[in-house]
DNA sequence: CTCTATTTTTTCGAGCCCCGAAAAAACACT
DNA sequence: AGTGTTTTTTCGGGGCTCGAAAAAATAGAG
């Protein structure tokens, strides 16, 4: 049951509040801090205080602040980049990627490699894992300072606690606790996430005007996945990371998918959807890998001329539209940011989509429900998981409660 | 944006948790208290002192906890019934229902009403519900001492902010606000809450044990609603109550639901849609209303031989399964109670139910998902507008913040 | 029947934390 | 150089929770 609030508990929560406030704002001064966290200036001063004696924050020169106001400038608080560093691992098809991030988020350092995960042992992919997260730790040009925390983002399905793997379209493997084997092995604290969940963390902190309290990000590719915030927090199952939009049913019986059942989203949105029904093989054709750039040939040639591939964009946009009605009809309509290489190919899909989603309920208002195109999902994925683990080093580092956390963390995006 | 932690929350905070620990076991003691929140003896003795100063705790009788252990014996705690009443109004189909409720959750007075709410105008229709208010309000009998709340649940969509009745079934009037209404009429706050929501909230009191953290209730009526709790807070929608798992679609384009669009679950599984396609009237026949007894009837008819009647609830198996199907895909499996007349019939349901979820993405483990019974909503809904309203008091009225309330007050159930 | 052990509850002083008001600091403008 | 303005810090006051010790209330032992 939630706990009683300690004495304690109250200056590690303000003190969590300054450092994401300053996160949040660029350079802010202390009386804009104390403005947005409603605390009182002398707060604000001891707090700020504080944390620039353990080296957390840093003042900005006075000079950088440009203000031509009278009186005394304000001096702007930033993160030290010194102060902890993160990294990141975006494990994708036959893609593995990681990067150390500063304190104030900027990239450090990075490293990229094609591996091919289809058909790797489970032992050679934690390996590899491993290896390129050990080669950037102990890279001696490099002062990795403190790298504090790991997030680790992974196209499947994770736990709710961002601890394993479950399942995923990228290897055979399945129940890898990756978190803990990055802890073990390195001794830092680590997540594993789901990738489109840190699509959408990614895009709150990217377009914090657009993608606000309730926003849905949904990512076009081979499969199809989805990140959901709501109500400022992101969205996840009851076990797992949940919000497998693209496994919703949208045909009973239908078309094959890639899990082995019929009649999902994704069996007649994602990449090999597309493309086995634009080529007309029949809808219970086995799945295939589709390169990007045969899917933008695909798309060009639907934009060309009416034929079997403007149908099969078609069809996909109806599946989205009809599956985006169903989840709409559950949390109501919201601003969506379709991702990936199918993102690009938005406006072959859209009026099937919209056509669609009017025959639904959460389509009463279709014409307000507003898409965003984002082709680019890695640099996304990457963001978000680097906003995870600073805003891990916030809380949890910079911020520690004496009291055990009892509650569920939210899962502030 | 989240706001500090002042010092005078502190207090504030930790008071509704007393309070609330208080309402959730029956007669704690002081230590039984500090063990569950944590809190320290001296602050629970400060605090429960000067609730029972003000009159909203009550010291129980020392005889009455039995125990034969040695020591000083403890006095359980309770919530003095005379500290505030709060006042439930259920409008549902032709019925409208009204109770005075005590601090202590007791049932103090009551009056139901039958009404023609599909053809009543709108200001009758309105009229009748302040009517009956101001009645039992107004009774000189009963001591109403203080009427702290007004709860009002209506079968339908109502606002996130619990202030409006958007669109509902029972009438074809919308956009009612009914907390406003009341609020204006007797000065006593109020909400409108949607039915199923509150079933919900009625489940996790009844049986924490079963309905904890993620639950799914399900109402099988007339039309088909949910009541979600995940993570422990009630699920609403962005702008609405959300949760509208009726008008998932089933099959693009096909039955003619009661919504005026095509292929939803209620269009399969309604009393409207069993009704029809139990006597073979084709899918398009417009919806109309079934008695309970009739559905009994009915049910019974199909559980005595093969024929169109047991096909129609096995549609509707097959439509509720699916849907759930697409609902776990985004949730992740949870227990679910069946709640309505047409749960009775759940054994006619259940197998084709099964069946199409274990062809859906969150049907892995059929088998363990679990279903549960309950053929009455009216007292379930009730006891949710209850505990809703009293909760309100215990945390705005008997815990009131000096801090304006910025976010939004949690959903919990 | 008294005394002791045990458990619950209250009391009291200490230590934090936040707040408001006033003071100090750091400039722009005259 | 002086004045007005805005930001930041300082200082005292009031509250809150906590731990330790005291007080209260009982069962069991002798």
């Amino acid at each position: 049951m939630s706990v009683g609030i300690r004495h304690d508990d109250l200056r590690r929560r303000n003190r969590a509040m300054v450092i994401a406030a300053v996160r949040r704002a660029s350079q802010p001064s202390r009386t804009e801090i104390a403005a947005t966290t409603g605390l009182s200036h002398s707060t604000i001063s001891a707090i700020s205080s504080d944390l620039i004696g353990e080296g957390i924050l840093t003042e900005g020169k006075p000079s950088e602040t440009g203000s031509l106001k009278r009186g005394r400038p304000q001096v702007g608080l930033g993160l030290n980049p010194e102060a902890a560093a993160v990294m990141t691992v975006v494990l994708s098809l036959n893609f593995l990627s990681v990067a150390v991030i500063d304190y104030a988020g900027q990239v450090i350092a990075e490293e990229q490699r094609r591996l091919d995960t289809l058909t790797m042992a489970r032992g050679a992919l934690i390996g590899e894992c491993v290896a390129i997260v050990r080669r950037r730790i102990e890279d001696p040009d490099l002062d990795v300072r403190r790298v504090a925390r790991i997030a680790l983002a992974i196209q499947g399905i994770t736990d709710t606690d961002a601890r394993s793997m479950l399942w995923s379209p990228i290897t055979p493997q399945t129940d890898i606790a990756f978190a803990d084997i990055l802890e073990a092995e390195f001794g830092i604290p680590a997540t594993t996430e789901n990738d489109c969940n840190m699509m959408a963390v990614a895009l709150r902190w990217r377009d914090p005007q657009r993608y606000r309290d309730d926003f849905i990000a949904i990512l076009l590719s081979h499969g199809i996945g989805m990140g959901l915030v709501l109500k400022g927090e992101l969205f996840t199952g009851t076990h797992s990371s949940g919000g497998e939009f693209g496994h919703m049913i949208h045909w009973p019986g239908g078309a094959l998918c890639r899990c082995g059942r019929r009649g999902c989203v994704e069996a007649y949105a994602g990449n090999y959807a597309i493309w086995r029904n634009a080529r007309q093989l029949g809808e219970d054709t086995e799945p295939v890998d589709v390169s990007d750039a045969d899917m933008r040939t695909l798309a060009a040639s639907a934009r060309e001329k009416d034929g079997p591939e403007r149908e099969a964009y078609r069809k996909a946009g109806e599946a989205l539209g009809y599956g985006l009605g169903s989840l709409f009809a559950l949390i109501d309509p919201a601003p969506v940011a379709m991702v990936g290489v199918s993102a690009a190919a938005f406006d072959l899909i859209e009026p099937a989509l919209r056509e669609a989603i009017a025959q639904t309920a959460g389509g009463q208002h279709s014409e307000s429900i507003s898409f965003d195109t984002e082709p680019n999902e890695l640099p996304l994925i990457r963001e978000g998981c680097a906003m995870r683990a600073l805003t891990f080093v916030d809380q949890e580092i910079f911020a520690p409660g004496v009291q055990a956390r009892t509650g569920t963390g939210k899962n502030v995006a």
